[in-house]
DNA sequence: GTTATATAACTAACTAGTGAGTTACACAAG
DNA sequence: CTTGTGTAACTCACTAGTTAGTTATATAAC
């Protein structure tokens, strides 16, 4: 229960003086570190917190055991690790959308092609996320600094929204946080329940054709549910 | 690895001579194994099947370890029987609307409330789903004569869509198939997701209040999808 | 006496985490 | 230039504890 914390995130950087952009690794350290994240990311994905095995992140990340505990001190920080990352990276990806220029039902039509793409460009985020959920979301309120990023996204939908009403295009009296949770649902649903569905209809759910269709289809009906008239 | 499978659920019924009715234990053997399927489900939706621990369902189910082997043969074998219990006993509530008699509108906003109060009273059921899930949906294909339960309901959808384009209270061209998975996401998200949303919208979204805002919401949303005009 | 049900004690395999040491390289003193 | 010192990055072998599954045995029912 005792971390070592050798603390190697400060580690001087006596040659490359430029700050290294965001998860490109210049030292051989910071290499074997990404690789260990990625390596864990894949773990933790299939398996969850509790299937995954720390000695085959090791392996597959071509890193020795000790040095995942010389970089993250615990199985439990490791996953903590993993799921900022993945977590932040998507909603960095989400700040980046430019909505603000386009009408209000292009804006949303967009952002919900964008909610359809990310997760299915990003399998892994889906099974962290239900990992994470079924662990009552302890984890992902360990870390700090994201707490911030999310509200911002409702305040541009809320603005958007009162944009479409103002122009008449969108109907009055939705509300933002709902309909955010809405246009998640619909497609993150269809990635994360995909093995069950599957199942269930007796029909693969999963291949190129099907998700076209998926895809369409939630287009539709956060269309339809947001329009006036 | 290797399975004993001692077939216990073939176990001749000496005493009771009538069939006994669904899950209603009633010899002191069948007691003992629901009692054990019971603590199982519990522990299997906690932490998944990796996570879960046989030793603790044992003691939470107050029989001894060794009649979880003698029941269920192993600890895989349990899993799917937990699995298949509740996903079949979701089936037959599903089965048990009685959708046909209502205006076509009606029976959708029923199928929709349907599917919002069944998780909402049958959490166990997210986290098992999730958890087969993340696991690719092994488990459940393992289980036979689930299969068939499913179509069902998606031909009653077909018909009631008919119906609704008939009568000009639908719009036409609604695929059933995904109608469906979009009345089981916008629901199953709520539920799924609370402890990632709440951390990440720094609001509590498992509030009764909150939960009544989303089941209002949910079937505003399916509405204004289906309705023509 | 055979079958179903039950218990406690046990084991083989696994698994997170560690202790102790090594390599590679930077920088400074002599 | 070479010797010494410091330290980040890395390896190997180990352990303490856990965990699914088993063995051996008991008892009640019929």
């Amino acid at each position: 229960m005792t971390a070592p914390t050798l603390s190697p995130r400060k580690a001087t950087r006596t040659k490359t003086a430029a700050a290294p952009a965001r998860e490109v690794a210049t030292r051989d350290a910071d290499k074997t570190r990404l690789k260990i994240l990625e390596a864990a990311e894949a773990e933790f994905a299939r398996k969850g917190l509790a299937g995954a095995r720390v000695d085959l992140v090791a392996e597959e990340a071509g890193a020795n055991k000790r040095m995942i505990y010389y970089y993250f001190g615990s199985k439990e920080d490791l996953y903590v690790a993993v799921l900022e990352r993945v977590y932040t990276d998507m909603r960095i990806a989400e700040a980046g959308l430019e909505l603000e220029d386009l009408p209000p039902l292009d804006a949303i039509t967009r952002l919900v092609e964008f909610k359809f793409d990310y997760p299915a460009a990003h399998p892994h985020l889906i099974t962290l996320l239900n990992g994470e959920n079924m662990l009552g979301g302890e984890y992902l309120r360990r870390s700090t600094r994201l707490r911030e990023m999310q509200i911002s996204l409702i305040e541009r939908l809320k603005t958007i929204l009162a944009h479409g009403e103002k122009d008449g295009t969108v109907r009055p009296g939705i509300d933002p946080l709902h309909l955010y949770m809405t246009i998640s649902a619909v497609s993150y649903f269809y990635f994360s329940n995909t093995p069950t569905l599957s199942t269930a209809f007796g029909r693969n759910l999963a291949t190129p054709k099907e998700r076209e269709i998926r895809r369409k289809h939630v287009v539709d009906v956060v269309s339809h549910y947001i329009k006036a008239g």
